[in-house]
DNA sequence: GCGACGATTTCG
DNA sequence: GAAATCGTCGCT
């Protein structure tokens, strides 16, 4: 894996700085270009109690446990999907959840599937940055690196300074509140907003 | 086979 | 605050 991507094959245990170190790269897809402005780190079995892979593969999860730079894209809700990119070795489940970013190309496009929003609202949050590029479940296991499927993770064109990067809880999930493994450009307006994880009515 | 529960979004 | 809506996974 070559332009500078190697990082991303990083132990499973350095899931965190690999997230970090994405803020600022940027996904294309069908027309659209994200600049990355929040992530979430997951790490793998047993070791990470919001992880999909936390209680070992299943065949939905089987893609974390590939080879880093594929795409991971769950269903949530009944109704929405989101992007990961799969990191650490090939065996070791770990993923870096794409959170939120600024359309810094394509914006009419995006426009189109996204419907009239303000700019800065077209990828805030997981499941709209999907659906700002264009991606669903066919996206599922396909490499982001290689040019082979409909994404492409390229480099930053402007870097992210590391004390412009906040953390914090992650947004939603029902375990693991101690945990700091969200990671955002601090003061970004592309930013989603903190949610904590809110328990079904019964 | 069944049922509880989401790494969310949108509307009221 | 609460609904919408369905695939997944563990088994109450």
């Amino acid at each position: 894996m070559d332009r500078g991507l190697s990082f991303l094959s990083a132990p499973a245990s350095a899931i965190p700085e690999t997230a970090k170190r994405l803020l600022g790269w940027e996904v294309s897809a069908n027309g659209v270009t994200v600049r990355l402005t929040e992530v979430e780190a997951y790490a793998g079995t047993g070791e990470d109690a919001a992880s999909h892979a936390h209680r070992g593969p299943t065949p939905r999860t089987q893609v974390m446990f590939g080879p880093a730079g594929r795409a991971y894209v769950y269903f949530v809700f009944g109704m929405h999907w989101c992007l990961n990119v799969v990191c650490g070795p090939e065996g070791e489940a770990s993923a870096v959840l794409l959170r939120a970013g600024e359309v810094i190309g394509g914006v009419d496009v995006a426009r189109e599937r996204r419907g009239d929003a303000p700019a800065r609202e077209l990828a805030r949050g997981p499941a709209r940055l999907v659906k700002t590029l264009g991606i669903g479940p066919d996206a599922n296991g396909t490499s982001m690196v290689d040019g082979s499927g409909p994404l492409r993770l390229s480099p930053p064109s402007r870097p992210v300074p590391p004390d412009a990067v906040e953390a914090g809880p992650r947004v939603g999930v029902a375990g693991a509140h101690d945990i700091p493994w969200r990671f955002w450009i601090s003061g970004d307006p592309t930013v989603s907003a903190y949610r904590r994880h809110s328990p079904r009515k019964r």
